[in-house]
RNA sequence: GCGCAAGUGGCGGAACUGGCAGACGCGCCAGGUUUAGGUCCUGGUGCCUUCGGGUGUGCGGGUUCGAGUCCCGCCUUGCGCACCA
C-alpha cells in the first residue's frame, strides 16, 4: 500500500466515483426538460441555446453471466459524446432501458427452475449496479423495461396500429413517393361507398356481406396477417423462428439448434409491402455503408420481367412462368429447369417412354421420363441445403421429358428438373439462357445443350465462358420485333413492352425478403392483443382494455422437443392456461358481451426493442406512446440533408446516433424501419426513419491460451514470460501454452469483468483505458495490466491539482506562459474536432500530452491551463474531473460547465521548421518565419551548406512549398 | 466463387487535401528515489551500421521533384453474400 496519503489509487477513485455518482443522481444534472407531455418543461428546453442532441444506445439484453469489459465500449462512447455535447450547450437526451423478454431470459429461468420474471429482475439489477458504477450520464428517469406492463401496453398498442392497416400502394405521401399504410377503417368506408370495388364482383354491396365475409376480405389487406405458409419450425426451441432468425447453416441464432421447413398458420407482419422504400429510404440515413449493404442485400430487389413459356403439348396447360433479370437474351433461351418441388413437373411428364432424339446424359440412366424424375426428386428431398452446398457448384438434373415454346423464337426447349433452381426464389423456375449465365453454361455443356449468343462479347473474351456483361444484342430477332445491336438496358425495355404488348409477360419486380413471422410459442413475450370470435375471426382487444397482461401460469416451461424431430408440433404454453384463454368481453361494436378465445402465441423479442427508442422519449406518457411535440423535437428531420445523401435527399429525422455492433444489420435494425414507417404512416411520428446516423462500433476481443491438447485454460492464470528478443512466451501451470484473441467469455475461459477494473483502478481509468485503445470502429484486444497507462495518466493529472502529500491544491493564479497558451490552445482545438468526430484515442493522446506539458513546468500550475485541461478530460474521466472542479474551487457540477476554446491567434506559429530535401530525402531543416516568402525560402535552402555540399552536380530544379518544405532537385 | 474492409516497431495504434513515418500508450532498456518493489520520477527505444550513414509502412510494378497516402497486378487476414435466375 502507498505511504503517500493524497495519492489517486484504485480505492481513492472507487470512493470519488461512487461519491458523485451519488451526487448526479440527486441533483438530477442528466435529467433532459421535454418540451411537452407529462413531463413538460419547455422553460428548461429554451435554456439550451446550442439546440438538442439524441445519443442511442443497443438496447442491452440483461443476461445471467453479468457485463464483461467488452460491453460498455459503446456505451462509454455514447457517453463521451453526450457529455462533451452537454458542455456546448446543448440538450442532450440519452438513457438507457431493458429488453426483457425473449428466449434467452426464458432459458435462463428455465435452467435455474425460477420464474422468468424473477430471474430477469434479478438480472437488471446487477447490470443496472455494474453500468451505474460506470458513471454513465444517464436520464434515471427513462430506463424503461419492456417486460413492465405500462411498457408492452403501448407494444400491443402498435400492434394493433398495424393490425389495423393496410397497405395502399397508390396513396401519395409527404415526402413526394407513393405507397403508404392507412387505417383499415379508410378501407371499410371505401368499400361501403363503393369508391373501391370489392374483389368478388357478384353485385352485393359491402353492406349485403355476412360479417365473415367483410373479415375475410379485410383480414386479406392487413399488414398483420395470419397465413398458412412454409415457416422455420425449430424443435429444439419448441417454437417458429422468422427467416432472419435462421443461420446460412439453416440453425437457429439463439441456441444453434436445427431449423425445420414447415406449413403451419402463422401471423405475419407484411414488411414486403415496404421493401421498396426500405431499401430506396437508406439512401437519407448515415450509416456504414456495409451495413446499408446486408440491408439491400437482405431486402434482395431484383428488377426484370415475368415471363410465361406455353407447354407445347397441351394446348390446356396454363404454361410455365419464369422470372428474369434478362428478358433481353429471351432469344437465347435454349431449355428451361424448374425446382424439384415445383407443382407443374408432374404436368410436363408424359406417359410412356423419352421423346425421340433424347440425349442419354439427360435421363439420369432411367427408362422412362417418370421414372427419372421421380428418382430425381426423391434424391433432392433427401439432401439439406447444407449438403447441396457442400457439393459444390457441380449441376445436375434430369430431363422431364416436356418441351415448351420459346415465346420470342417459337422454338421448342427442353424442360429439365434442376436443384440449383430454387423454389423459394422467383417463380421457382426458369428460362436457361447459357451465353450469358454462368450457371445456364455449365449445364448446358454438362448436357450437350445448345448455346446461342445474344449478346457480342468483346474480343478478347474466352469463348468458351458465358459473357454477362453489357454489348450489342445479336440473334435476336423475329417477325415482329428485333433487338439486334440494342445495348442491354435498350433490349430490355424493347422487349419487355412488347411481351406486354403481346400479354406474354410484363415487367417485374422481386424480391428475397419474405413476410415478417411474428409469433412464437413461447411464454416470456408480449402476449397479442388478439381475440377470435366463434367464427375464428380475430379482433383487436380495444386500446381502453390495454395492456393485455402475460398471465401469471404455473408451468411457463416451453414444450421443447428433441431438437431433430421434425415432425413435432408447437404448443404455447399460455394454451395450457385456460381459464385465461377464454374470456368474456365487450368489444364496443354493439354486439356486447360475447365469449372469445385468447390467441396463445407471444411476440418475438425483438417487438420490444422495434419501438424503445420512441418510449425514451415520452416515457411517462399515459395518453400516447410519445407525445408529438416530444417526438418533432427530438426526433424530426433536420433542415439539412445528412452528409453523402444523393442530391434532392431530404433528412428523414431520427435518432442523432445510434451506435452498435454490426450484428442487428439485418434483424433490429430493419424491423425497427419498418414499425417506424407505419407509425409515420399513419400520422404518429414526425421523422421518416428511426436512426439518422448509425454507427458500427468494433468489438473487443481478449487472449484465450490452449493447452497441448487445444483445451482452454483459465486465461487469468497464465503467466506471461518475455523472451530476449522480447517476444512473449506463455504458460499455464508450468505448462506452455498457445495464445489465442476472440470473444469474451465463458468458453474461451477468458471473462474480463467490469467489476474486476473497478477494483483495480476505478472506472474512469477503465473508461479511459477502452476509448484510448483504438478508433471505436476498429476490433481490438484487450490487456488488463496496458490500463496502468490510463491510471498513470490520471494520477499525473490529479498530481497536477493536488499535492499528494499533503491534499493542498497546487494550482496557481498565475498567467500561463507563452509556450505552454500554445500547447493548451492546440490541445483544445485538437480536442474538440477529435470528439466531435468520436475520435477519442487521438484526444487522450493530445490530453496525456496537455497533461505531460504541465508536469514538466515542474512548480504550481497555472488555474487557467489545470482548468481547461480538466474540463477537456471530463468527458471521459468525469468522476475525478468533478473532483478537482471542485478541490478548485467550483461549487457546481463540471457537467453543464462550457467546454474550452481555443483562441485562433495561438494557434498560428510565429516560426516553422522548413524541411529540405535533396531529390525528396531530408538533408537539412531550417527554422524560419512561417510568413516567409518563396523566394526567400529558396535562396535561405539553397545557401545551408549541409545541401551545397550535396550539389557539387548543380541544380535541376527547386520545388518550394512555404513556409513547410524545399525540394532540391540535382542535376 | 462474388463483394467490402484492412495489412505501419515486440504490441494497441498516430500521420489534414501526396510533403519531417512511428504521435500517445503498453512492453522493454538504463538511471534516480526506496530496506524492498508488480511504486513513483527522469531518459532511451523501427531495423541494420564499420557511427559516415544506409534502410524501412504485406509483395511486385507504375505515376510524381516527392507515395503509408494515388494507379495496376498479386499475397494475407477479417467480415458479408453464396446456385437469388
Amino acid at each position: 500500500m502507498s505511504e503517500t496519503p493524497h495519492r489517486y489509487t484504485a480505492e481513492l477513485a472507487g470512493r470519488i466515483e461512487v461519491a458523485w455518482q451519488d451526487r448526479w443522481e440527486e441533483q438530477g444534472v442528466f435529467r433532459a426538460p421535454n418540451p411537452a407531455g407529462p413531463w413538460a418543461d419547455p422553460e428548461g428546453v429554451a435554456e439550451h441555446e446550442g439546440g438538442h442532441l439524441l445519443v442511442l444506445d443497443m438496447f442491452p439484453y440483461p443476461s445471467g453471466a453479468g457485463l464483461h469489459v467488452g460491453h460498455p465500449l459503446g456505451y462509454i462512447a455514447t457517453d463521451v459524446y453526450a457529455r462533451f455535447n452537454r458542455m456546448l450547450g446543448k440538450n442532450v437526451l440519452h438513457c438507457l432501458g431493458y429488453d426483457a423478454f425473449g428466449l434467452p431470459a426464458e432459458q435462463y429461468a428455465v435452467q435455474t427452475g425460477q420464474h422468468p420474471r424473477k430471474t430477469t429482475e434479478e438480472n437488471i439489477a446487477i447490470m443496472a449496479r455494474q453500468l451505474r458504477r460506470l458513471g454513465l450520464g444517464h436520464d434515471d428517469r427513462r430506463a424503461v423495461r419492456t417486460i413492465d406492463p405500462d411498457y408492452y401496453r403501448w407494444t400491443q398498442w402498435i400492434f394493433l396500429q398495424i393490425f389495423n392497416a393496410w397497405y395502399d400502394a397508390d396513396a401519395p405521401r409527404e415526402d413526394g413517393g407513393t405507397g403508404r399504410a392507412r387505417p383499415i377503417a379508410e378501407l371499410v368506408e371505401e368499400y361501403r361507398s363503393g369508391t373501391r370495388p370489392l374483389p368478388a364482383e357478384d353485385g352485393r354491396g359491402w353492406d349485403d356481406l355476412s360479417h365473415v365475409e367483410r373479415a375475410e376480405i379485410l383480414d386479406s389487406r392487413r399488414l398483420v396477417q395470419s397465413v398458412e405458409a412454409t415457416v422455420n419450425w425449430c424443435p429444439g426451441l419448441g417454437t417458429v423462428l422468422a427467416n432472419e432468425e435462421v443461420t446460412n447453416e439453416g440453425r437457429s441464432d439463439r441456441g444453434n439448434f436445427p431449423v425445420f421447413k414447415r406449413r403451419l398458420r402463422q401471423w405475419v407482419m407484411r414488411i414486403t409491402e415496404y421493401a421498396d422504400r426500405l431499401a430506396d429510404d437508406l439512401d437519407g440515413v448515415q450509416w456504414p455503408e456495409k451495413v446499408k449493404t446486408m440491408q439491400r442485400n437482405w431486402i434482395g430487389r431484383s428488377q426484370g420481367a415475368h415471363v410465361t413459356f406455353p407447354v407445347g403439348t397441351d394446348a390446356a396447360h396454363p404454361g410455365i412462368e419464369v422470372f428474369t433479370t434478362r428478358p433481353d437474351t429471351l432469344f437465347g433461351a435454349t431449355f428451361m429447369a424448374l425446382a424439384p418441388e415445383h407443382p407443374l413437373v408432374d404436368s410436363l411428364v408424359p406417359e410412356g417412354g423419352w421423346p425421340e432424339g433424347t440425349d442419354d446424359a439427360w435421363t439420369g440412366g432411367a427408362a422412362t421420363p417418370a421414372e427419372a424424375v421421380a428418382a430425381y426428386r426423391a434424391q433432392a428431398a433427401a439432401r439439406t441445403d447444407l449438403e447441396r452446398q457442400a457439393e459444390g457448384k457441380a449441376k445436375t438434373g434430369v430431363f422431364t421429358g416436356g418441351f415448351a415454346l420459346n415465346p420470342v423464337s417459337g422454338a421448342p426447349v427442353p424442360v429439365f428438373v434442376a436443384d440449383y433452381v430454387l423454389m423459394g426464389y422467383g417463380t421457382g423456375a426458369i428460362m436457361a439462357v447459357p451465353a450469358q449465365d454462368e450457371r445456364d453454361w455449365d449445364f448446358a455443356t454438362a448436357y450437350r445443350l445448345p448455346i446461342i449468343r445474344t449478346v457480342q462479347p468483346p474480343e478478347d473474351h474466352d469463348e468458351d465462358t458465358a459473357y454477362t456483361g453489357d454489348g450489342p444484342a445479336v440473334n435476336s430477332a423475329n417477325d415482329e420485333v428485333s433487338l439486334d445491336g440494342l445495348d442491354v438496358a435498350d433490349a430490355k425495355e424493347r422487349i419487355v413492352a412488347w411481351l406486354e404488348d403481346k400479354g406474354l409477360g410484363r415487367g417485374a419486380v422481386t424480391y428475397k425478403l419474405r413476410d415478417w413471422l411474428f409469433a412464437r410459442q413461447r411464454y416470456w413475450g408480449e402476449p397479442f392483443p388478439v381475440l377470435f370470435d366463434e367464427d375464428g375471426i380475430a379482433h383487436g382487444v380495444p386500446e381502453d382494455q390495454l395492456p393485455v397482461e402475460l398471465p401469471d401460469v404455473p408451468d411457463y416451461t416451453p414444450k421443447v422437443y428433441d431438437p431433430d424431430d421434425a415432425d413435432s408440433e408447437p404448443e404455447p404454453p399460455l394454451a395450457r392456461d385456460t381459464d385465461w384463454v377464454t374470456v368474456e368481453a365487450d368489444l364496443g361494436d354493439g354486439r356486447g358481451t360475447r365469449t372469445f378465445r385468447r390467441d396463445t402465441n407471444v411476440m418475438p423479442q425483438w417487438a420490444g426493442s422495434c419501438w424503445y427508442y420512441l418510449r425514451y422519449l415520452d416515457p411517462a406518457n399515459g395518453q400516447a406512446l410519445v407525445d408529438p411535440e416530444n417526438e418533432a423535437y427530438w426526433m424530426g428531420p433536420r433542415p439539412a440533408p445528412v452528409a453523402g445523401a444523393p442530391a434532392g435527399t431530404g433528412d428523414p429525422g431520427g435518432v442523432d446516433l445510434y451506435v452498435g455492433g454490426v450484428e442487428h444489420a439485418v434483424l433490429h435494425l430493419l424491423y425497427a424501419r419498418f414499425w417506424h414507417k407505419v407509425l409515420f404512416d399513419l400520422g404518429h411520428l414526425s421523422s421518416s426513419e428511426p436512426f439518422r446516423t448509425y454507427f458500427a462500433q468494433g468489438y473487443i476481443q481478449a487472449p484465450a491460451f490452449t493447452d497441448a491438447r487445444g483445451q482452454y485454460v483459465e486465461a487469468s492464470e497464465v503467466e506471461e514470460h518475455v523472451g530476449d528478443d522480447g517476444t512473449p512466451s506463455f504458460t499455464h501451470a508450468g505448462a506452455p501454452v498457445n495464445r489465442e484473441f476472440g470473444k469474451i467469455g465463458k468458453s474461451l475461459k477468458n471473462m474480463v469483468s467490469p467489476d474486476d477494473m473497478y477494483a483495480m483502478y476505478g472506472a474512469d481509468t477503465f473508461r479511459l483505458y477502452e476509448m484510448g485503445l483504438g478508433p471505436l470502429e476498429q476490433s481490438k484486444p484487450w490487456d488488463t495490466r496496458a490500463a496502468v497507462g490510463s491510471q498513470r495518466f490520471l494520477q499525473r493529472l490529479w498530481r497536477n491539482v493536488v499535492d499528494e502529500e499533503t491534499g493542498d491544491l497546487r494550482v496557481a493564479d498565475v498567467d500561463v506562459d507563452a509556450e505552454t497558451a500554445k500547447v493548451l490552445h492546440r490541445t483544445i482545438a485538437a480536442v474538440r474536432e477529435d470528439y466531435a468526430g468520436l475520435g477519442f484515442n487521438t484526444a487522450i493522446a493530445r490530453l496525456t500530452e496537455l497533461n505531460n506539458a504541465l508536469t514538466k513546468l515542474g512548480g504550481d500550475v497555472p488555474r487557467p491551463a489545470a482548468e481547461a485541461l480538466v474540463l477537456m478530460v471530463a468527458p471521459l474521466a468525469p468522476h475525478v474531473a468533478e473532483e478537482l472542479w471542485r478541490r478548485m474551487g467550483h461549487e457546481t457540477s463540471l457537467v453543464h460547465a462550457a467546454f474550452p476554446e481555443a483562441d485562433p491567434a495561438l494557434l498560428v506559429d510565429d516560426t516553422v521548421t522548413c524541411v529540405v530535401q535533396v531529390g525528396g530525402k531530408v538533408r537539412d531543416r531550417l527554422e524560419v518565419p512561417a510568413d516567409i516568402t518563396e523566394d526567400a525560402l529558396r535562396e535561405l535552402a539553397l545557401a545551408s551548406p549541409r545541401i551545397q555540399a550535396l550539389l557539387e552536380n548543380g541544380v535541376r530544379t527547386v520545388v518550394v512549398r512555404a513556409p513547410r518544405l524545399v525540394n532540391v532537385v540535382p542535376a
